[in-house]
DNA sequence: AGTGCGGCCTGTCCGC
DNA sequence: TGCGGACAGGCCGCAC
């Protein structure tokens, strides 16, 4: 399940083959992603050299000079490059060839991604026009997070993961940093003072750091463009761990469901 | 406007 | 061994 650390350890590990290339060719054998790939993107995207890629929360993006083509993973997908023709296998939905002979192939089971295209890439995509602020921006300060939380009753965990209030932050990351600041993450928002949002930021942004050095987080289905898992995983500290004892305080890990989503904190080091 | 929940998907796992 | 159902969860879109 991609979350920001992976999207950009695989931001990173396809721009050396795809900055700068032109696209020669496009094979489309599944539109039937979150929303439906646009019509004839082949002809769209022929031609256009890709100069940039960035990543915007968990999308992809691969700029050219005027238009881009945005890529988000969803839950199970991921994208590779491959140096020859190989044949495709199932859930292989898109290629993009490269005049340096490199192909970037998209594959997604769960079909929960999205391959999204952007006549004009001056302004934002309109998928993107919501978005808060960067995690790992300075945008994403402590009176951002203060001002939003005091308005809010909902749960901590559920406003970190609010894609207006800061992008990127999914559902592993969430309980991780809510463990690292100490916080409780049913607490209310608006109870939390500006020593515990200034831990809490600190924390999102130590999690995410750690997680992108380690490339990624690799539960069930992560690869990086390499088909190499992240090892992130041996540095979570409460997700997936029910049961276990606690790193800090050996408090047995527990977990429930907070709307619908799996949820796990330490009962002894995340009192408020 | 904030909140909560259903739906989209398929692979995997569990119990019968 | 087969089969149904639960689960995984990012993110939208809807209802209240």
């Amino acid at each position: 399940m991609p979350e920001l650390p992976e999207v950009e350890t695989v931001c990173r590990g396809i721009a050396p083959f795809v900055e700068g290339q032109k696209i020669t060719r496009v094979i489309v054998r599944e539109s039937r992603l979150r929303w439906p790939v646009v019509d004839n993107l082949e002809n769209k995207l022929k031609n256009l050299k890709i100069l940039q890629v960035a990543r915007r929360g968990k999308y992809i993006i691969l700029n050219s000079q005027k238009s881009a083509l945005l890529i988000h993973l969803g839950m199970s997908g991921h994208v590779r490059i491959l140096s020859k023709q190989e044949s495709p296998k199932k859930h292989d939905h898109i290629d993009i060839c490269f005049d340096n002979k490199k192909l970037l192939r998209y594959h997604d089971p769960r079909r929960f991604g999205a391959v999204l295209w952007q006549e004009d890439n001056r302004q934002q995509h309109f998928r993107l026009a919501h978005y808060g602020p960067e995690p790992l921006s300075r945008d994403f300060s402590v009176s951002w997070l203060h001002a939003k939380a005091r308005k809010r009753q909902c749960a901590i965990k559920t406003l970190i993961m609010d894609n207006k209030i800061v992008v990127g932050v999914g559902n592993i990351y969430a309980s991780e940093a809510l463990f690292r600041a100490g916080i409780k993450p049913d607490s209310p928002a608006s109870t939390l003072n500006e020593i515990q949002i200034t831990r809490l930021i600190q924390s999102i942004q130590y999690t995410l750091k750690l997680a992108i050095k380690r490339g990624g987080t690799t539960l069930k289905d992560f690869l990086d463009m390499n088909g190499n898992p992240g090892y992130f995983s041996q540095s979570l500290n409460v997700y997936g761990r029910v049961n276990q004892p606690c790193y800090t305080c050996h408090s047995k890990i527990k977990h429930y469901k907070m709307q619908g989503r799996a949820t796990y904190y330490c009962p002894s080091c995340q009192k408020r």
